[in-house]
This record gives C-alpha cells, sequence and structure tokens, in this order.
DNA sequence: GTGGTCTAGACCACC
DNA sequence: GTGGTCTAGACCACG
C-alpha cells in the first residue's frame, strides 16, 4: 500500500492539495500501481492529523480523473492504465518545465542562460 | 510605455499580482526602462477592465518596493538602477528555475532529462 | 400485509424516513390495519434493496411512537386505534395539504389555478 | 429586495435546499425581479441563524443555473430572463402539485376531498 | 468498519 | 464591506 511517511504536511498550499500531489508523484514514480488499495479515510486522517473530510476531498479529486474507484462501504482502490499514467506524468513533469519555461522566455532568459540555471540550481 | 495587451489576467492567481509580475517581468527583459512613464490608475484599470483600487494595490506594491515612483496627482515613473533590476532578476528567474528543479527532482527526473525537456519545450 | 410495491426509493431524504412515511400512508389509507404483520427486517431490506440496518431504523421510530410491536425474536405487528390513525392522519394529510398550500399561494397561484392543478395531476 | 422573513428552516432537508427554494418561489411569484439585489452572505446568515456558508452553497447552486450573477468583492444580483423563469415555475409548481396528488392519492383521499382540503387550507 | 454529505468556524482575496 | 476557500465535526447510508 503506499506510503505516507514521506508527506510532511507544509504550510501555504492545501492540504488536501499536497495529498492528492502526493499520491500523483507515486503513481508517476511506480510506487503506486493498479489495484492498489488505498487507506481508509479514517485511517489516513488519523496518520496525518486532519480531518477525514480533508483526505475526501483528495480522493474525491483522484475519483474525479478516474484514478481512484471509490463505492459507498466499500474500501477504495487505485484505478490506472497506460493512459492514465501518461497524463499524470504531462500533468506533473511535462507542465511544470512548459511553464517554467514560458516564464523565463518571457523575461528575456535565452536557452543556453535556461540550462546553465538548471544545471547550478540542480547541484545545491 | 509599457504594453499591457499580452498581460490577459487569468483565474485562481489575484489579479493584482498578476499585474505586478507583469512589469516585473518587462523590467527583466529590458522592455521597461528607467524613468518609463506607467499608465494612469484609471487607463490600465479601464483597460484591463478592473477595479482602479486593483491597479491602486499593484501600484502600491511596486512603490514600497521603490520600483517606481509616483507622487499624489502626477504622473508615475519608473525608478531603476543596476542594483534593482538584479534583485527583481533574482526574484523572479531564479526562483522559478529553483522550484522547478525541485519539483523535478522529487519526481525521479535526472538532470539529462530535465535538460532535454527545457529544450524541446523551447522551440515549442 | 402492507404492500412496498409503490414506495420508490429517491435520493436526497434518508430512506428510513421514507420507509416510515410509506407505512404511515398505509395507515391513513386504511391498507394497514391493527394486528397487521409487517414484513421482517432482512426481507424487506432484501426487497428493497437497503441495509438491514436502514429497516431496523424504520421500524425503531414507528415502535417509539407505539405504531408498532416488536418483541426481540418474534415478528412486529401494528398496534393502532382510533387515536392513533387520527394522529397520523393529521400529521400526513393536513400537512402535506397544508404545506402544498402554502407553497403554491407564495408563488402566486390562485385558488382556482391551484384546483386545476389537482384535477390535472389526479388524472396522471 | 427579496424578504426572508416567511422562510422557516425546518429539519430533515438540507437548508441550502430549503434557501434554493425559497428563492425561486420568489421568482415564480414576481416578487424577485432581474437585477434585484440579493442579501450579502453574511447579512442572511446572520437573520436565519446558520453558518454563511450555508448561505454559500444556496447561491453557488443559483448561480449554477444562471440566476444570479456573484463577483469576488461586489454583491450579488439576480439574473432572470423569460426562458428561466418560465424554467423555475415549471420545476415548482408542476412539481409540487404533482408530489402533493401523489401523496394525498397514496393515502386514499378522493379528489374531491382533495379538493375540499386545498379551499379549506385557502383561506387561513 | 466503509464512503459520503451537511453544517459550521476561521481565514483569505478582493472591491 | 463583499464573495470564496479550507478545515473541522457530526451525521447518514451502507457492507
Amino acid at each position: 500500500m503506499i506510503n505516507f511517511d514521506a508527506l510532511i504536511i507544509e504550510d501555504g498550499i492545501p492540504i488536501y492539495l499536497q495529498i492528492v500531489r502526493h499520491i500523483k508523484r507515486g503513481i508517476v514514480s511506480g510506487v503506486v500501481k493498479d489495484r492498489d488499495e488505498l487507506p481508509s479515510r479514517r485511517v489516513l486522517s488519523a496518520f496525518l492529523g486532519v480531518n477525514p473530510n480533508t483526505i475526501q476531498k483528495a480522493y474525491r479529486i483522484l475519483e474525479d480523473e478516474a484514478l481512484i474507484e471509490s463505492h459507498s462501504g466499500a474500501k477504495s482502490y487505485m484505478s490506472l492504465d497506460g493512459a492514465r499514467i501518461a497524463a499524470v506524468r504531462d500533468e506533473l513533469v511535462e507542465a511544470d518545465a512548459k511553464s517554467s519555461v514560458e516564464a523565463l522566455k518571457q523575461m528575456g532568459v535565452t536557452k543556453e542562460q535556461a540550462i546553465a540555471l538548471i544545471e547550478k540550481y540542480w547541484e545545491e
């Protein structure tokens, strides 16, 4: 089952979005697989020290994106296939790179300067 | 004078911050220069279709950072020198690159893949 | 025995309350009589496709209002007399007519239009 | 401005739906007109003794149905035209009369008795 | 035990 | 002042 030990709730960004992002990163990195069981709202809320409703909101978003399946009274499971995983990868990796490139271009940074920046901060 | 045609107000992020960011990107790219005249609150609010107070809030922030000079009843002008421009560049460019690198690293992307992504999206 | 064919579970209002209401309507219409036997929790839950606990909750409410008699392990029976039936009639018929009249009046419908509506939908 | 004195919150049905219904009845009766100003979330919540969020949920539903217009920081206004009013009328009047007829029929009330009930309560 | 909804209180962004 | 969001607690239906 997916592990939430590495998820440290930080301030300034909604908790339910941090949970969504954590699960999506698990999908991209391959830690989470199809048909994996998700912790129940109550269990995860107790573990993270937040309200069950906050977990519910995160799971609901993932369900709307067809990444998990929930049925009243039953446990929740991951529902992944190649297309969905690719979509999540696009959303996280490509969208991130794309918006970064756009911002840098608008500020007059050259491609060479951008690559130099990446290399510089990669080591830190 | 700085052009606001390229500024498309998007939802989810405060309008006054989008205006601030747009002007700051102009500073970094060199489109905006020292002593440039800024459009009046009234003119810009009409052009963007937002409340004059929202423009006021954006200008006030820039004024607090000493990037513009306003005198009640008179026009506002950019107030830039090498140090200020460098500070804005750091704030925008470096912060952007840094957060992007961090996100990609967290998802298991290698430095080489990251650079490839930058090059790929730079052309589009 | 009371028939539950006409009971169509609708969303938005608690199922156990819908069951209570259905039985009370049977009392008012005379379909349900004193000493009538009620279907067992298990049978009714299977018929309606809901959880036995939901039936239990409905029966418990009727029991609290002294409209049925239950003894653990044995069947449940209606327990009606003139006073109880009149009370239920007041609660349902009069409350229904009253709230309906109030709603229609509030919407600017005239008495004649209201009667016409009743006649129109009575035939369908 | 629309009046909420006649709205008595009752149990068993979500408060926000009762508020939605009350406003829709005002639309049908003509009490509420296009461009009418709505009470703010805070004012109405204080008046009804419920949480501002409950009002927000009701207003949000009406906004989704394009019956009101809300913009952050500004007041909320009704947004009505003939087609929208007709749609609301259908939804309320017909649904109300239909469900009332169905309930009365199920309780063994005759059409004549139903009409008598309507006339009786109409005068009160 | 499970998932889901309703109401509430605190807070934020905006005009 | 306005509208909007986030988190929380209590409750409901269900297996």
